[in-house]
DNA sequence: GACGATCCCTAAAACGGTTTAGTATGGCCG
DNA sequence: CGGCCATACTAAACCGTTTTAGGGATCGTC
């Protein structure tokens, strides 16, 4: 009844049963050549003795921990909002879920964008999201020899071994512009942001080659480090533009906000888009959102890592992103 | 240049150096008695062979992981916003960023509340978020004798050693009941959830209690399991109530969207409070916030279980709420 | 010059599993 | 009956650290 002071081990189930421990361990995780009912009653001595295997002899026998990581960028200057935004934290919370799936764990890893990792973990592979220029976290698992997967495409050279999951931010930013253009938009703009991640860049490239090819005069505003997004809005809205894509939601809400404060209305007089998850159950706020669905970005990043880990060759995947015209709310659930 | 096959070890630095591997050991781990230039040297040689201690093999040895597991509620049934709230995501962004200033990780532990924790991760203790009554979580950890501390009041008997950090819910549920006091309420209603944990128990009793010194018809309506929450709001708002408060933003989102629906001006016809998190840069929807800060709790988790585990004695943290009056948002960063 | 104290270091035991190599038993076959 | 194989098990090595127990200089003291 009462429990004494130590854990139950392998030891104490090998000698209520009156075998050896290799029989117990291999009856416990169907290796070797064991007697069906042998195997049945080594089972449940152990579940009626509570016995739970210590995770980190198993990790330093076997070399797995059965633990991802996730790495996720934490400015030490900026303020939360500003950092470890609601993107990053549906990424780890679908990676988690999806990752129970295969039996693993996450671990959320704070990392410095300047001091790279900092904690220890004893993880198989980690999922590096957004990855920037000259990304310390990338190269430290380099030297380490630690499997990666990206969110986002690597800037650097030289990782065209680790398997990368993105957004079909093309298709998306195809679907945003178009309606621009249908909702006749004479002067589009875009409020982008000073991090020189992939993402960035490539809604950035998307937009400015469509404006050209549509001989429009876009306008890109980047919100600089330390600047307040409602004062970089402010300031492209006063540029007399009618049409603005937002790179996440803060930026959008800033958008709306400097709408506002100008008494223009959207989407009447002003169109306002922006990447970023729509509440199915928050009230019209008149801007169209491209959902990037973060979740599965996450779930999709630990299969690539699994799949990684048991030597699959770099495959890259692509999520699909929805976009949502303002006033349209998905199905309430 | 090349780097050999194998990891390096603490054997191969004692080999460099020409010591033991005790006394490289107690260099780096500022142990023992070495002489002073001795554990220099050994530091140096150790940052030049790109030395990274095993974890699994320490952890072995000193019983500890330095991993903090945080169990978050995962419904199998329920879609995704409801299940994951942004409260949880933001309680592990916060608890993941305190853990790594006391050297520690998180590690998010999806648990369905049926069946309980499912991933073994070799964790030194386990944030409980929200226990609801009977928890299996709470009793899983207890037969594996594993720390833990409750974001929450547990609602079963005998966890009183158990750290338990909680909202200041009293005084926020007394600014939000005072707020709708002075705007006038002569028929208050409360959104409430069917989760039994005690957050919601607490509201509700704190709601009541209010109505009756008051002496004020208040009315509880809760979000049945599966029932859509705009349903619900449109069934209170049908009775005539003027003023609701929301246990979570997805109520409050839904309460707005069947104010919209049906006419009623927010906040002047009827006023809206809601436990939730105000996006500094989003446009005033017209509701109150009774802001929960879950970034600061899952901080404070994690300082309650850090010290826990250092053998202090448990203490309770309160986590003080901020009301936001509508139209004021905080000050843009 | 014997003795103890101090300083710096080392050998070996532990941690709790998994895996390798090997062994006793019995059945089958020639 | 002897050789061979399959079955069901065991003893011991191993993973890479930390920690315990101890050992040889060197120095001061009486």
């Amino acid at each position: 009844m009462a429990t004494s002071r130590k854990r139950v081990g392998i030891r104490d189930v090998a000698a209520a049963a009156g075998l050896s421990i290799t029989t117990v361990s291999w009856a416990l995780n169907d290796k070797g050549e064991v007697a069906p009912d042998t195997r049945e009653r080594v089972r449940r001595i152990a579940r009626e003795l509570g016995y739970q295997p210590n995770q980190a002899a198993r990790a330093l026998r076997t070399g797995r921990t059965r633990i991802l990581g996730i790495a996720v960028a934490h400015r030490e200057s900026a303020p939360w909002e500003q950092t470890y935004l609601p993107y990053y934290r549906s990424v780890v919370a679908g990676a988690a879920i999806e990752a129970v799936e295969h039996g693993h764990a996450i671990a959320a890893i704070p990392v410095s964008p300047t001091r790279g990792l900092e904690v220890q973990v004893p993880c198989d592979g980690l999922i590096v999201v957004d990855p920037v220029r000259n990304d310390p976290i990338l190269a430290g698992c380099r030297s380490r020899g630690i499997p990666v997967v990206t969110d986002g495409r690597p800037l650097d050279e030289g990782y065209d071994d680790v398997p990368v999951v993105t957004n079909d931010i093309a298709a998306g930013m195809g679907a945003v512009l178009e309606h621009l253009r249908t909702a006749g938009t004479a002067h589009p703009a875009l409020l982008s942001g000073a991090e020189a991640d992939a993402y960035t860049l490539d809604t950035e490239r998307l937009f400015r080659n469509w404006c050209r090819r549509h001989d429009l005069p876009g306008t890109v505003r980047r919100v600089r480090a330390g600047e307040s997004p409602v004062a970089a809005a402010e300031a492209l809205l006063d540029r007399g533009v009618d049409a603005v894509h937002a790179l996440n939601e803060t930026y959008g809400n800033a958008l709306l906000l400097a709408a506002a404060s100008r008494g223009q209305e959207v989407p009447g007089r002003l169109r306002i888009t922006m990447m970023g998850e729509r509440d199915p159950f928050a009230p019209d706020n008149g801007a169209a959102y491209l959902s990037l669905d973060p979740a599965a970005i996450g779930a999709a990043c630990v299969r690539a890592l699994v799949a990684h880990l048991d030597g699959a060759p770099a495959e890259n995947v692509t999520v699909p992103c929805t976009f949502i015209p303002p006033g349209r709310a998905r199905p309430a659930g």
